[in-house]
Parts: C-alpha cells; sequence; structure tokens
DNA sequence: TGATTATATTCAAAAAAATATATATTCAAT
DNA sequence: ATTGAATATATATTTTTTTGAATATAATCA
C-alpha cells in the first residue's frame, strides 16, 4: 500500500471528507447512512466523499446486505496512520467533529451496535 | 496561533508548497533563493507559495538586508508540529524531496551557513 | 542618484475541483 | 417480477485554484 502525499493532503483539504476521516478515526466502521446521520448533508455528498477517499487508498468498504461499512485502510503506510492519529488527536474535541460524534452516538435504528470507543 | 485543519491541508495539497514544507522541516530557515534553488522552479512561484504558507501562519520570515529567511511557525499548535514531523518522516527520503535536499546542500555562495541537520 | 540584487505582487488565462440534481445500481423481501 | 431501501454515479454548472508573464518593491552599493 502506497499513497502520495499531495493526494492524501488533497483529500483532507475538503469539509466534509475531512469530517468523515474523523468520524471513521474513532470508530472501528462505520456505514454510509451513519456518517450522512452524523454530518447532516444530503447522502450523494457522503457517497461521493466516501468513494473519492476509497479511490485514494484512504478507506476501504465492506459490504454487509443493504449496508456499506468504511473504515480507516489498515494497510496504510505507518508515517500515515500516525499521521491521522495526530490530526485526529489534535481535532476531536472541535467543532464540528466532536458534534459529528454526538449526533451519530444519538443515531436511532443503528445498522450495527456501536463499534469502538 | 491557531490554524484551522482544512486550511493546513489545502496548503500542503500542491507540489511546490509541500516540497518547500518539507525542505523547511530540515532547516532552521532558508531564504528564498535558496529555496528556489533546491526546487529549481521560477521565482515568483517559489514567493507565491511561501507567502501563501505565511498567510496562514505556517511560517514565518525574517528580513535580513536583501535576503528574506522562512522557518516554520514555531508557535503552531503541538498537534501540528507533531503531524508535520510525521510527515517529513515518512517522505524525506523520497523523490523529490531528498533530491532537493541534496541539490540545497551543494548550492554555491549560500547567503548563511547551512544551519541545521 | 542610479544600478543591481533579492523578493513580492498583479492579472488574465487555463485547469481543476466542488456543487446540486437527477438517475442508476444493488440487494432483500414479498 | 416488483417494490423499497441503501448506496453510487453521471452531468452540467459554478467556483476555486493554478499558471505564467510582466511588473513592482525593497534594500544595498557604487
Amino acid at each position: 500500500m502506497d499513497i502520495d502525499a499531495k493526494e492524501l493532503f488533497s483529500a483532507l483539504s475538503h469539509d466534509i471528507r475531512l469530517r468523515c476521516i474523523i468520524l471513521l478515526l474513532s470508530h472501528d466502521e462505520l456505514c454510509v447512512c451513519e456518517v450522512t446521520y452524523a454530518i447532516g448533508v444530503a447522502q450523494p455528498k457522503i457517497s461521493l466523499s466516501l468513494g473519492q477517499l476509497r479511490k485514494i487508498g484512504l478507506v476501504k468498504d465492506r459490504r454487509e446486505g443493504l449496508w456499506i461499512h468504511y473504515h480507516i485502510n489498515p494497510d496504510l503506510p505507518l508515517w500515515v496512520k500516525e499521521l491521522l492519529y495526530k490530526l485526529h488527536q489534535g481535532v476531536k474535541n472541535a467543532a464540528p467533529y466532536i458534534n459529528d460524534e454526538t449526533v451519530v452516538a444519538a443515531m436511532p435504528n443503528r445498522p450495527g451496535a456501536p463499534r469502538c470507543a
């Protein structure tokens, strides 16, 4: 697994994509409906964002029936994982990220139980 | 000192700006002519890139006679410094960054002695 | 003062990216 | 098969960013 630094940063330089990544960084995985609910924008926009993140290898998806679950690609180079960890650590308690977290935690009828911390 | 994550990543999602930052991460400071020499593109392009990095607070400059020396802003939030450190660690030995380093190290008539490691 | 060196800014054109809307796909259940 | 639910893709339009060339500024020195 290889990733280009410029592509990585292009991916992160977009509000919605950034919020998706921050959300995924605190969950083992989330399905599209959960991300959509958390961020509160139209579904095609979330799908597009997640698709772009997937295209450059930052995240992977897993289908389970109707749902598609996304997660951070575990095969990313170590430095990228560490960089993402620093990012998460740095912004997770600020708006809008912390709010996204609160919203998804309160989502009714989630496809699976909440997975991570 | 505060910095917006999206702005940070926008700044880094550009070849020249990224090469500037990587260069500055391994030197206490570099003047515009050194960065220009290292990267090998037209001077106005380097000035513009450094100016953009300065505008969002990622770097600062210091005038010394005709030269303007740039350095990473020491007042960045810790998480940003750590993130940049991970980035540097991750890419410094890859092209084109390692080559930029070699080129600047061999530059004749540098304004000051090489400063860092 | 005038020339020179180092750096910065401006501006129009080109390229790239984002947006919104509409539509398509995929799967499951009836 | 038809329906409905979850997700994905396509397209046209708008907005933002990048580029290159020309020009401007700022400091030094003769």
